[in-house]
Parts: structure tokens; C-alpha cells; sequence
DNA sequence: AGCATGATGCTAAAAATGTAGCACTCCTGA
DNA sequence: TCAGGAGTGCTACATTTTTAGCATCATGCT
């Protein structure tokens, strides 16, 4: 069984979770700036292998260095940070997320995006009558 | 000028904000009780403080206790969370989002809400056509 | 009135986090 | 070939967090 202890990290140690699933995967150094506040290079070091210690993280060998990724699959984390956003804020209801997402669009949506929604909605509604 | 040092919360504080936004206000106890890995009263009681010294939550007289509420509004605070989840596993994209979270829809949406995020849709066109 | 219950402020200490320095190794280009 | 840059593993320490206990005060009952 995998632990999702997701929620048992540190402030730094989230941030540099975080940092790598936006990257993807990262060395110590691009860790390091991909934070704004970043400590000194020897402290991202220790957190990330903090991290791998507590298997939050993993790392291959690249050359002569690492290379750290989150361990766990991104796309079960965003889920997970989805669902946690739903829930803390939104009462549980998916839909108001939507609609908050969508609400202040800050940025316009490209067409295929709009279409893409479009069909999720549609086999959504699908769902709905069928049930 | 606010402060939004929401990041800088430690673990346990975050914590306890975000079961503050869920449940709106609540006494220390009913933090308590929300929390599946709750410490003891008395720790609750103290972190509660130290984040009312913090000025991220605030609290009210109710008789003879206290009712604790989160010191940031909810809608900002759900909108800086959403974009971090956005920012942090979608690109930046806010349709990746939308897609992820209709994709899975657990829970089947009502008529209104899904009437509702199509004329949020429909609103997005607009504007793309407009730009 | 007297007591149990539940809440409060304050204090303190264990545990975890955040941060950095040091010595050593591996490449790489002058 | 060898100086310097970039990495690495350790170690150490200052702060913050996390956690609890204690004495006190208010409230509602009996």
C-alpha cells in the first residue's frame, strides 16, 4: 500500500513537492530556483533529501548528479489537491469549483479548450439523465 | 495593506484555517473534532492562538467562549488556492482544471449547475470572440 | 451554596523543521 | 595536468512547531 501522507509535509518541504510537479522532475540547483524564497543551496539539498527519506521524493542519477521528481503521479496529486480545494471551499460541489474556475477567467480560453469543456458538460449532463 | 502570508503557515495551522473556511466558524473544540489526526484540546487551543496572534484567524465573544473564524474572506482565499492548483498541476491552464475536474465527476452535477457553467461558457466565448 | 463541567491564559519541553558549513569527489577547459 | 566549478554526503545548530499540563474562572445544576 502506497502512503499518501501527502498532508504530513513541511511548509518548505510542500513547496518543494510542489515545485516539482510543476517542473516535472528537477535538479537540486533548479529546485532552488524555482523558488522566490529560496533558502541557500545547502538547505534545498537537505530538505530534498529529507524527502527522499520519507519516500515523498524520488531521484535517478543523471551523469554525475541528481535529479529529483515527486513520487508521487501528478495526476493523482492534482486530483487529490482538487478535491481537497472542492471540499475546503466549495462545500463539496464540484460544480461551484467550475464556476469559481470559470467565474473570473482571467484569462481567456482558447477554442478547443471551450470545445473540450463543451463535450465534458455534455456527456456530464449524459450522466445526469441516466441516473 | 493585508498582509497574505498564506504560505506561511505551518502544517497544523494550515490545517486548522482551512477546517475554519470549511466550517465557517467554529470553538476550539469543534476544530478539534474536525480534524481526523487531532492533538489534544489543549494543543488546538494554542495553535488556534498563536494563529489569532498571527492575525490569520480571528475570533469572536460567544458567552463565555470563543468562535473562531478565518481572518481572510473565503472567496479570495478559494480563488489564491484554486490558482495555485491550477499553476502548480495544470500549466497555468485554467481549462486543464476545468477538464480534470469534470473528467472524474464522482458526483453527477444538477440541471442548474450544469446550466449554470454553460452560460459561464458561453460567457467565456464571448469574450475569446472579443479579443 | 457547592460542585462538576467546560473554557481560559500561561508555561514549558519534546520534536520537527529550516538553515548552513565542511570535506571530499568528479568533470572540464586552459 | 591541475584549478575551479558543481555535486555529494555528513554534521550541527538555531528556530519553529507541536504538544501538553496546570491553575483559574465562569456557568449551570441540584
Amino acid at each position: 500500500m502506497v502512503e499518501h501522507h501527502a498532508e504530513k509535509l513541511s511548509r518548505r518541504e510542500r513547496q518543494i513537492v510542489d515545485i516539482l510537479f510543476t517542473l516535472g522532475e528537477a535538479s537540486a540547483q533548479q529546485v532552488q530556483q524555482g523558488m522566490d524564497d529560496a533558502p541557500s543551496y545547502s538547505t534545498v539539498r537537505a530538505l530534498l533529501a529529507r524527502l527522499v527519506e520519507k519516500q515523498a521524493v524520488e531521484r535517478r542519477q543523471a551523469g554525475a548528479k541528481y535529479i529529483y521528481f515527486a513520487s508521487t503521479d501528478k495526476s493523482e496529486a492534482s486530483e487529490g489537491a482538487l478535491q481537497r480545494v472542492v471540499k475546503t471551499f466549495f462545500e463539496g460541489s464540484t460544480a461551484k469549483a467550475v464556476n469559481a474556475l470559470l467565474g473570473n477567467a482571467n484569462q481567456s480560453l482558447s477554442e478547443k479548450e471551450i470545445s473540450d469543456i463543451e463535450s465534458l458538460i455534455e456527456q456530464a449532463k449524459q450522466r445526469d439523465s441516466d441516473r
